[in-house]
DNA sequence: CCCTAAACGAGACGGTACGTCCGGTCTTGAC
DNA sequence: GTCAAGACCGGACGTACCGTCTCGTTTAGGG
């Protein structure tokens, strides 16, 4: 008898009981950091049985990733600044960013997430699609605006200009490979910004 | 007594082990995955004690970090082709580099590295001292030469160039972000040059 | 309010659920034995919820005491054999209990009964009313004959009696302390018999 | 890789744990009955890791039958009495193990052994080699002793006589089918002797 | 004939324990 | 004193069941 995992009817599912597990997630992550995080951890904080964390979730992995969406659910329909002056709005975004990345209560969440991400394929999709998607789509909608201002190319590739800002940034993060000062955020579009003009 | 650690007497090492426990490692990152790799596995594939590993290395990230050190011992007194032009150095090399991302041999150990290096500062440090930095060191000897060369700008700052050319094709890598072909390697090249120019 | 478990209503029990959960439980005591007998696997096997288990039974023993009870419903008015000679009686009728103790088919589902009862005096005062009760009255009326007809004491302890007589035979099965012959169950009666002559 | 299971070294065992082990389960069968006892808390109340438990004992039957043998290892060597009245010397005995039984200190965890020995036919073989068997062996030598002082029949089955003895009180405690008292073990006696008169 | 209340199947839930794996420490005997 | 070997304590893993608790869905009188 090879045990047929019957699969779990999700309208049967408790809301208290997935929203006790995300909360409990995220609170065991900045308190002991990913690295010592368990599943028996999460249940017992979350006063859930483990059974109930492996009915609904792949893997740890795919708890922590939950974990932020839940968090970042009010991002979709966000919008840029846009005050006409792409260099300046940029600059203030790229600025945030490192300071988010500088806030060492992000610091921990963010880095557990990343590595998550990198190494399982399917959460890199959904963390595309969920997280990453319609974030990265605000931040084109801005450019398209410069773009019909005539700041950037027209036909300038918004994909690659949005990977050539934030790669750099990201990498310093992530291997601590260089200071990440609002300086060097501003550097980054300005050179960004050069490579695109018409 | 405080059982105080006293440290091993490096010049007591055994050298047949430390390959062995090295070549043992990258085997198993290749095999079964990073994630999946036991210190437990590394001493049983390397015919080694626990303790032998334990006595030299800090940690498993250790372990992994130095198994690539090894690989790449040969590397410092790399030189980058200079045919003088710049733009086809370079996208030579970025397609190299792109390459060797695809490359499912070196896809799983460098994906092991580079989680590694993120969880763990001191190997980070490490990372950047041992095998980014002659890496590095080289790249910007090319840039210079194109600056002597009047190709782009003397002022740049050859860091930021750096971090502007590699960082996005190690983001699409890493998260897997989007598909990394030589033409995104081209593109990045014409588009960094144009923000570099005199 | 705290829940008061009103007791359930026999009159609506299901007869096809209790048929179905008692044949279920016969048959996984024959497949998989009785330590890892489940009233999970009770429920799957006989199309049941597990609650309509918890519903009408104590414990998994009560249900596995009951699965006999209903196995052995029509030996109530058994009367054993009497054909004047009380050694070939009881010899007849040890062999049989000998035999009955040998057959695959039997031992594991008698074994499970009897560490049950072993295991909780309700149930053990249960089975003495239930089962062993009316058995043992046929078997005692059987010596009373044989009282009668002056080939046992007239004064003969008989509960006493039988009990020498099975008891033996009960402890070497129960045990495996030693092979179970119809040549012993011979010697057992030899010397009862002996014992309770006139 | 089918995961040989290499078996381990017991010369390098550790007496304190096996010890420590031994004690956790005797008190805890004491204390929670059998029924509750579980190899998690015996290691944790033993300071011993649940692998240790696995590493020597196949299972927590096992266990529990060890706890016992280190209990009674300074029977081997017993004699029973003998002042050449074999009735008197046989109720005293056969009193002494009906005080036994009904002493609430050692009801449970024989009970828990007789259980484990009726469920596992390899434990059932120990338990007649290492423990049944001496104690055994002391009952028949003052049988035989009974035989040489012309008190039983010469050519008595010994085995036989010891299963007519003990089996009746046994079952009766095992099953609670009837009470066990003094009187009892002496109408017992009575009996076996009568049948056992050369 | 419908209404309603109970029993029912299904199975999610909070838990406990399972038996395994591995981390990191400690011990033993060979070299 | 390092080494291979591996036992040890500890703790997390992912699974199996426990007994309880909803969920709709039958089902069977009583109105």
């Amino acid at each position: 008898m090879p045990s047929v995992p019957r699969k779990p009817d999700p309208t049967r599912r408790s809301e208290r009981s997935r929203q006790a597990i995300l909360e409990a997630t995220r609170e065991l992550i900045s308190e002991v950091g990913y690295a010592k995080l368990s599943v028996e951890a999460i249940a017992a904080r979350a006063g859930v049985g483990k059974q109930t964390i492996y009915r609904w979730w792949r893997s740890k992995g795919a708890v922590v990733f939950d974990s932020f969406l839940t968090l970042s659910e009010g991002v979709d329909g966000m919008a840029l600044p846009d005050t006409g002056d792409i260099e300046a709005d940029l600059k203030a975004v790229m600025r945030a960013t490192v300071a988010e990345f500088a806030d060492p209560t992000f610091e921990a969440p963010i880095r557990a997430l990343n590595l998550e991400i990198a190494s399982d394929p399917d959460l890199a999709a959904q963390y595309r699609e969920k997280l990453a998607g319609p974030v990265d789509e605000a931040k084109k909608e801005r450019l398209r605006s410069a773009q019909r201002a005539g700041q950037i190319a027209a036909d300038a590739d918004l994909d690659l200009a949005l990977e050539l800002l934030y790669a750099p940034l990201y990498q310093r993060w992530l291997l601590r490979s260089g200071p990440l000062t609002p300086e060097y955020a501003d550097a980054v579009v300005d050179h960004v910004l050069r490579a695109l003009r018409p």
